[in-house]
DNA sequence: CTGAAAGCGCTTACAG
DNA sequence: CTGAAAGCGCTTACAG
């Protein structure tokens, strides 16, 4: 029979198998913006993380269309879990968990949250940019954040405003820019700040696309970076030393993230029903030129 | 009855439902490496192409694991169709297809391929390249390649000899490594190269990762690029217009195949059967510092 | 037009 | 240990 099966080339039915079993061996991965260099680091640290088990990764990109409805596709078991790495992960967690599916989160999720956690130490990575940048003799810093109602963008606002405070520094709302993680997002925000009557002498930016926007920024007003503008960014992706000035960033490690995250969830699957664990992955200072 | 069924947050069960209807109204996206940017660009570009149609997109990355194994995860009906853009597709299009699914390719297939197949002209794509360094002087020029056993490297080869052979220049095994699409294989590949006795003085790169990586091996030996050595690529990803010098290259339009790429597999689910169909997308070369 | 039944292709608990 | 039956949760063709 087997021979026979070989022979064919036969596949047992995978809806039929998993209508039968309840479960589709199989886990999601959504992602905020696969256009961002951060989320395909991030997928392959889930793919290393499944390795040796069988359960199959299916990523699913929030940036088009209706996030609701791509979350909705999943549910009914489709999936038999989901990582998720994006901005406003509550609404989609909630969604995700009323149909019973386990759930680890890229990201910082609020306290009282029922789901695993990983995600890099925001308040500190923050905190850690702000104290180089005074090191450097910078007093006036900006901030140009993610969208600061949503984790991550919510945590890096909190440690810069600490550190700010905890340095004696000036905390102007006028220094604080909401834009939308892209490169001209970032621009855009760091075009503002510099066209404000007394400038900010350095930004950090909560990640590094938004930093090189901010470098555009810089450059089409003349402006020299690091002198007139320091800048740091985070995530450290691959243009970060290409762009010039090299970047000056804070590197997170979206491998390990998405190794955990995996580890988490596969043990979730196991059918562990421990309370929620929230793990933090360590990040790095580069130190390189615009800053 | 629908308002109880709003209220309890009712969804059908997904595998009873492709179970019982044979389709599952999802399509794969097969990704050869999706941390080179140019597939998450590919990738944006197929959801595009799927926006106001209901069918779920899936993406499967090729890079890590077996890729046998994670096609025969989503042959069984996991899915109603798929896009490949995988360097080696034959073997994974023949594969597919036993299964009786629709398979639209992305790169240069065989002409008797009984599939769709949508790509850039590769061999004009090299014949562009060769040309504009023919015309900046150059007469050594060198093909770093990606694996010239599958497409798109194989019609990127032969576009390079004949255009090679047309304008009368040495055409030398010599000049020609492949590497593997990365930038640190085109560093190595580049680095051979400059160590020969009579070393090219231009360099074809058949994507810019590997072109950045002919950057590369040029900074360790102290050349300057382009007078010592002119490089150009192909794709224009973000980093060519970053890095320094800036990155003289071929644009691709990964939007417009993924589109073209959705509509044709659409076409396909909806059960037409006209003969495969081989759709090119224009590109265009963007001059900047490299070449 | 409505409603009960059969069927999609598996797995698993159970009778023999 | 083997094999026939029931069940997973839908859809659809068909009888009423």
């Amino acid at each position: 029979v087997l021979k026979v099966m070989a022979e064919l080339d036969f596949r047992p039915n995978f809806f039929a198998q998993a209508l039968a079993t309840q479960r589709s061996r199989s886990i999601a991965l959504f992602t905020q913006d696969i256009t961002n260099p951060f989320y395909p680091a991030l997928a392959r640290g889930v793919q290393h993380g499944l390795e040796g088990d069988d359960h199959a990764l299916m990523l699913f990109d929030a940036a088009t269309g209706d996030l609701g409805a791509r979350v909705d596709v999943v549910i009914g078991r489709m999936v038999d879990g989901a990582i998720l790495a994006v901005g406003d992960l509550e609404p989609v967690a909630a969604r995700l968990g009323r149909a019973g599916l386990p759930v680890v989160a890229i990201g910082f999720p609020p306290p009282d949250a029922l789901f695993d956690a990983v995600s890099a130490d925001d308040e500190v990575v923050a905190a850690d940019a702000v104290a180089y940048l005074h090191a450097r003799g910078h007093q006036r810093i900006a901030l140009v954040n993610g969208p600061s109602t949503a984790a991550p963008g919510a945590a890096r606002r909190m440690g810069f405003r600490a550190a700010m405070a905890r340095l004696g520094l000036p905390l102007e709302p006028g220094l604080e820019a909401d834009a939308d993680w892209t490169r001209d997002g970032g621009a855009a925000a760091a075009a503002r700040l510099l066209d404000l009557p007394d400038p900010p002498t350095a930004a950090f930016c909560a990640n590094d696309l938004m930093a090189i926007g901010a470098l555009d920024a810089a450059f089409t007003r003349g402006l020299r970076v690091p002198e007139d503008l320091a800048v740091i960014g985070v995530d450290d992706i691959d243009a970060a030393g290409l762009v010039r000035p090299a970047l000056t960033t804070i590197a997170l490690d979206p491998d390990a993230m998405g190794r955990v995250a995996a580890a988490l969830l596969l043990r979730r699957l196991r059918g562990d029903a421990s309370p929620p664990e929230r793990v933090l992955i360590p990040h790095r200072l580069v130190e390189r030129e615009s800053a």
